[in-house]
DNA sequence: GTAAAAGTTGACGCGGCGTCATTGATCGCT
DNA sequence: AGCGATCAATGACGCCGCGTCAACTTTTAC
């Protein structure tokens, strides 16, 4: 079986490491979803696991950085996925409608564990910029900047455009949540001929349009 | 004296109740800069000011809540700026543009608090709705409410043009304090052309131009 | 088979938290 | 002005979670 195979790839101390690392991540994931990020501490985290106290720290060094090492997670299953979408994107509508619907679409699915998380007033985050998000955020930079340069959008600072997508991309998934009426089809619908028209309308030194 | 007025109107109880809690939320100001939101405890504030540990309780129930208000107070400011730059506008485009300006300008004025809260990596929080920034998103819901009744802008969701705005506002911002090259002018050109150019292109029921 | 290396364990000391009985100040009334 | 009543300020105290570390167990290397 694959346990065995992973034994005998990486040796039983690695293999426990990864098992305890996961568990940990685990029990985290279902200890705030249940009590909250603010009101958990480290040991309800760790007495949801067969672990002792002193042990949580040989992995982590703070509750914070579980939570950062579950959005992490989060990021790295998002980010496949949207990647995918542009890379497949014929045209530059594709490309952003293809986007913000894989985004939407995902966020809805996993809007259990995105809604536990904004339900607690006590908890501070919304949208922090672990490396894996940051990452995510990079690699929309660049694909900007590719279609930027094959002339299929008007040469503006990809940072910018980065940051406006990711601001209603972040904003309307919010509203995703929030609203019992709107569907991911709509929401994405929106955001798509929002920024669409709104490309459209910035100042293009290369006023070339592709289709 | 306007002390004396005050005591004359509010009594000595009220006025020191005041000024008091003034006192933890200016204490709090200077310590949460220098220390991060994180590491700050309650006593590092209280410590800041001549008041005793148990006193802090009587005016907040948590280092949190000190928190909101400071951003509350933040907010306070910025709302009647917007409200006025809203009212002024003769037209739509003036009403996008005012609003970006408005709010860039003030972020690039308080940089320094919002850099000192972005710079400590174990603070959590980037934007949470605290009563009066939600106040805030409801004011210009209604405003955008208004110009679509008005048929100046096209009949579209306010609450999602409202996210989409706030959304482009708030992370164009982060640019803005992060980037050295980037000018306020720069930033809220590039948010109106995008956000103006994104209305026109949503579907108008009434499709009706005004200026 | 054995010794070294790596990892786990939970008891312990430390420090911040929030409370509360006490003390001091202000208010309302005569 | 004087006097009780009301209300806020004080700081010592008990509690609890945090992070550490010496003792112990398991794995690895030879």
């Amino acid at each position: 079986m694959s346990a065995d195979a992973d034994h005998k790839l990486r040796g039983k101390r690695e293999e426990t490491k990864a098992s305890n690392r996961q568990a940990i991540i685990d029990a985290a994931r279902r200890v705030f979803a249940e009590l909250g990020y603010g009101t958990t501490t480290v040991r309800d985290i760790i007495r949801e696991t067969k672990l002792a106290s002193g042990t949580f720290y040989n992995y982590f060094k703070s509750k914070e950085e579980v939570f950062q090492a579950l959005r992490d997670e989060t990021a790295l299953r998002v980010r496949p996925r949207l990647r995918a979408e542009r890379i497949r994107a014929r045209n530059f509508e594709e490309f952003i409608s293809g986007s913000f619907r894989a985004f939407f679409d995902f966020v809805k699915a996993d809007q259990v564990t995105f809604a536990t998380m904004r339900d607690n007033q006590d908890l501070q985050h919304v949208r922090i910029d672990t490396p894996e998000v940051l990452a995510g955020f990079d690699e929309l930079r660049v694909d900007l900047e590719i279609a930027i340069r094959n002339g299929v959008m008007p040469e503006t600072d990809p940072d910018l455009l980065m940051a406006a997508m990711v601001g209603v991309a972040f904003e309307v998934a919010g509203q995703l949540v929030k609203r019992e009426d709107l569907t991911v089809a709509d929401a994405a619908q929106f955001a798509t001929a929002l920024f669409l028209g709104g490309v459209q309308a910035l100042p293009r030194r290369i006023p070339r349009t592709e289709r």
